[in-house]
DNA sequence: ACTATCCGCGAACACTGTTCGCAAATGTCT
DNA sequence: AGACATTTGCGAACAGTGTTCGCGGATAGT
């Protein structure tokens, strides 16, 4: 660990050779936790994935948070930028897109923190704020914007993956009503009774919904002359 | 653990009175985590601090997840909700400012998951959406604005503790000017450029856009008749 | 008083992240 | 070619983790 993670020059150095790279570590631990969850994730159980042993491992990382900052930016790799065509809500549209497919391909990306960033995740910043560019915003807004729309499709994906899980183990809506019965939530309770027509867990509404959301703050943040039509459907 | 966390009836039963109650035990895990951070957070330390041992705990609840629940319903409770006013502008900002609060003194908060929430998180779930009432959006809008704000103040709140604990530890932003030189991020590079008048780690300009962020969620989602100056400053 | 029931908890199990020191392998220099 | 410096891989150990089991004792209803 002489330097930070991502600054790691690769000149000719005088021991052996290392027997992995930072790739291949990131790589194991991403599919370990794609198939097994986060809980999965050791030490041991990455370096028997890989081959070696659990000491081994910290030639190359310092700890355990160095594995989930390689993993996410591993998983950062897979963004594929198309060239900006200048209309914000296109570019931007697909990059959220491309984000939210990342997240439910790693639902386990919610739980690292954004905290030092490497090459990958940089870019992808990049990408975005080329793609708010047009919106001639002040670096402030820019940034605001970036994290509004970053934050909304992790907690999209979050939020999607979740229903996924409580509808597979059972409990969850249900869990919900009994809870109105037994404390008093007026406004809650008023949004239920006025919406029983559609099936509150359509999966279909999910897309409609994703794009509204970014809809929503691209018109909040951006100028509307450069919108085509921002306003979302309403009752 | 024979029902939920939440659906404990507390009737006279056989044997002897529980020496503690749930209450308590949240009150404990967060003073803990409160001054000595998530991972001081253990079934032993819990115990301790409460004057018993690690067994007994699971006499109470049925595993370490149950404490991050409890502890995220107990400083719910901290909310104090003013009476509606009617101006969804005015209501959905005196929320989302304890909220941000909320974050402040329990940054751990981002860590626990959000799903089987108690009485307290619904409490304040049903507030936002009350607050959100005389918009007249249609169910679906309305919990996405849910989501929308929540995810907000989240982001917005684990963003101030990381640049917190990055200007405490060294090493954050001049990483990634290095970054800068060594990839090429043209975006990125020209936003930095274009803004070098101000500081951008000045911490007086963070509550202006933690109400920028809100307005321009809300002018997005919100009729604009309900609105009374929606627009957020631009360069 | 009897008994069903529940509580507290000591002890154990399988793991966890991390450190240390040593042997072997490699590059550079004389 | 040989000596040296340096770096890798790794066995072993340490402190601590979540969780389970089964016991003894306390309690309330009958």
């Amino acid at each position: 660990m002489p330097t930070s993670l991502w600054l790691r020059s690769d000149e000719p150095k005088r021991g052996p050779r290392p027997t992995h790279t930072l790739g291949d570590i990131a790589a194991v631990c991403v599919d370990l936790v794609d198939r097994e969850g986060m809980r999965a994730l050791s030490m041991r159980r990455v370096a028997e994935a890989l081959g070696t042993s659990a000491a081994s491992l910290y030639r190359y990382v310092s700890g355990k948070d160095d594995l989930l900052a390689l993993m996410a930016d591993h998983v950062a790799g897979e963004y594929e930028f198309a060239p900006l065509s200048g209309d914000v809500r296109a570019d931007v549209l697909a990059v959220a897109e491309q984000s939210r497919a990342l997240h439910q391909r790693h639902p386990w990306l919610r739980e690292v923190p954004a905290t030092d960033m490497g090459p990958n995740t940089v870019a992808y910043l990049d990408h975005l704020i080329g793609a708010l560019a047009p919106a001639k915003l002040d670096a402030t807004s820019t940034m605001m914007g970036v994290a509004l729309l970053s934050g909304w499709v992790t907690n999209f994906a979050a939020q999607e993956s979740a229903g996924d899980v409580a509808s597979e183990s059972g409990g969850g809506a249900e869990h919900i009503a009994t809870m109105l019965t037994q404390g008093d939530y007026p406004h809650l309770a008023a949004l239920f009774a006025h919406a029983d027509k559609a099936d509150p867990t359509d999966p279909l509404d999910n897309d409609a919904a994703f794009v509204a959301g970014i809809e929503a703050m691209l018109f909040g943040i951006a100028p509307p002359d450069l919108q085509a039509q921002p306003r979302i459907p309403r009752s």
